[in-house]
RNA sequence: GUCCCCAUCGUCUAGAGGCCUAGGACAUUACCCUUUCAAGGUAGCGACACGGGUUCGAAUCCCGUUGGGGACGCCA
């Protein structure tokens, strides 16, 4: 048996954490046993679908390279097909026509909430013999009323329902639109997935998928529910806690794989292995390791795991990506050596925002000094060191970052004093503030007319008595 | 309310009856390294929800309690 899985979002909210979540899985599960990942848009409530939904569906999978071999499909295109099997059902028994009113629906709730029961439609238009016409209908599936049904989950293990506890549901609304519930199985079976893995809020739909499953001669899949993500204070996942929209991590400069690494090990585990490569993750993956309980998203390690991958991804890839932040940020950067600054940056930033920010003073001459870095660092005693330091410079042959590292720590031997005292004040000069990369490294990448321009306005701005806010040009 | 699911550090998790004095990771604290910030290294703090069983022995098995989540829609 080849593996079929299908990833089946609703358009109706974008896609999110969670959703991802079960994507991965899904194509972890086909890649891994060299099966088929197949996508499938259910559509079918179509006052809430939308348009920008689906894009950020399509959008979002495409950024993940949670490429699909089939589909997408939606399910609005399959409604002659839906109609065929719900005439099959009538015709053969498993569903009848019911014309109770809504009205009539909603006292009866309320009348079995008070007797406190649980909800359900109480089967009136069941073995309704006469028809009455020219009346609205629902079209509803006969669920047996007694017996079992044994849901044999891949993580959860045999779960049991009592028929009792089931109703007949609608499956073909009174527009004539059939319901989710009727289409996912009519999907997944047509589709001949083998693995429905999906959200643990799904359990509780199994067994009446399973009663129309075997209703049309179909033997149930196996089904996988996974643990509900939760977030970072144990509530459900919802718009209150940031990033509605799986593309606000591009947007964040977040790495795919990193994104990716994070969440497949909400839930899942492979020993005490942390950071996955795509690779390894397809390769280590297995539903069996999949855990039962939900668990809480958690940014700060998302931001971890995002770093170990900015430190292990390809400098020139990175280089572009820092790019589109810089310029994101309005920065305009001509010419410079994006990857060596990614060489110096990628261990300094949480994501590649967080690195166009730090990397602001490449582009940008400092307009202020930082206020604290000033008062500490560009002292009267610090103005004559760069001023040696800038002869230095302005001789230097080979600018390049070991002979510039020569050459301050000589200077700084010289002159009696540490590293520190000639870097920290030369680093302001350069970046503004007490932050920066190495500063060889950081003079490299400004080159020698650059780094001269800034030193000579610190020292302007030393000699001016360091009460300009603000240094020349 | 009814049904279903779940329960190890603050968080993600390892753990398939003795290997557990409960391991790793994030976060946090201290120290080391060091030209700043990081990264890295070392150490510290920190959990088997509770109560009963079963067993020579239980974080691991069973029952109950409590707590959390989900479902109960002409939503998916």
């Amino acid at each position: 048996m080849t593996v079929r899985t299908r990833f089946a979002p609703s358009p109706t909210g974008l896609l999110h954490i969670g959703g991802v979540r079960t994507a991965l899985y899904c194509w972890l599960y086909a890649r891994r046993h060299g099966g088929t990942f197949v996508l499938r848009i259910e559509d079918t409530d179509r006052e809430r679908s939308t348009d920008a939904a689906i894009e950020v569906i399509l959008e979002g999978m495409a950024w993940l390279k949670l490429d699909a071999d089939e589909g997408p499909f939606y399910q609005t295109r399959r409604y002659e097909r839906y109609r065929e099997v719900i005439g099959e059902f009538l015709q053969a028994g498993h569903a009848y026509r019911c014309y109770c009113t809504r009205e009539r629906l909603e006292e009866m709730r309320n009348a079995q909430l008070a007797a406190k029961e649980k909800p359900r439609y109480d089967g009136r238009c069941r073995h309704l013999t006469e028809h009455p016409t020219g009346v609205p209908s629902v079209v509803r599936f006969k669920n047996p009323e007694t017996g079992t049904v044994v849901v044999d989950d891949a993580v959860h293990g045999k779960v049991v329902f009592d028929n009792r506890e089931l109703d007949d549901l609608i499956i073909e609304r009174s527009d004539g639109n059939p319901t989710y519930n009727f289409c996912v199985v009519v999907d997944d079976w047509d589709m001949k997935i083998t693995h429905v893995i999906r959200g643990d809020d799904h359990l509780n739909n199994t067994p009446r998928q399973i009663n129309m499953l075997r209703a049309l001669g179909a033997t149930p899949p196996v089904y996988a529910h996974l643990p509900m993500i939760l977030g970072s204070d144990g509530t459900k996942l919802s718009k209150r806690h940031g990033a509605v929209s799986v593309l606000e991590y591009q947007e964040e400069g977040f790495l795919p794989e990193a994104l990716l690494n994070y969440l497949v090990r909400l839930g899942w585990s492979h020993g005490d292995q942390e950071i996955f490569s795509i690779e390894e993750m397809v390769a280590a993956f297995d539903i069996a390791d999949v855990n039962k309980a939900a668990s809480a998203f958690n940014a700060d390690k998302l931001a971890w795991v995002n770093q170990q991958h900015l430190m292990r991804a390809d400098g020139a890839r990175l280089a572009a990506l820092l790019r589109t932040q810089l310029g994101a940020l309005g920065i305009d950067c001509g010419s410079a050596d994006f990857v060596a600054i990614v060489e110096c940056q990628r261990e300094r930033a949480k994501n590649l925002k967080e690195m166009a920010e730090n990397s602001r003073f490449f582009f940008v001459r400092p307009g202020v000094y930082e206020e604290k870095a000033a008062k500490k660092h560009l002292t009267v005693e610090a103005g004559a060191l760069l001023g040696t330091l800038e002869a230095a410079l302005t001789g230097v042959g080979d600018w390049s970052a070991p002979v510039l590292h020569a050459l301050l720590t000589d200077l700084a031997t010289a002159a009696g004093v540490t590293l520190g005292k000639v870097a920290q004040p030369l680093r302001v000069a350069l970046a503004g503030g007490a932050v920066s990369p190495p500063i060889d490294a950081t003079l490299a990448i400004l080159g020698r007319e650059e780094s001269l321009v800034r030193l000579g306005n610190a020292r302007r701005f030393i000699a001016a008595g360091s009460q300009i806010g603000a240094p020349g040009g």
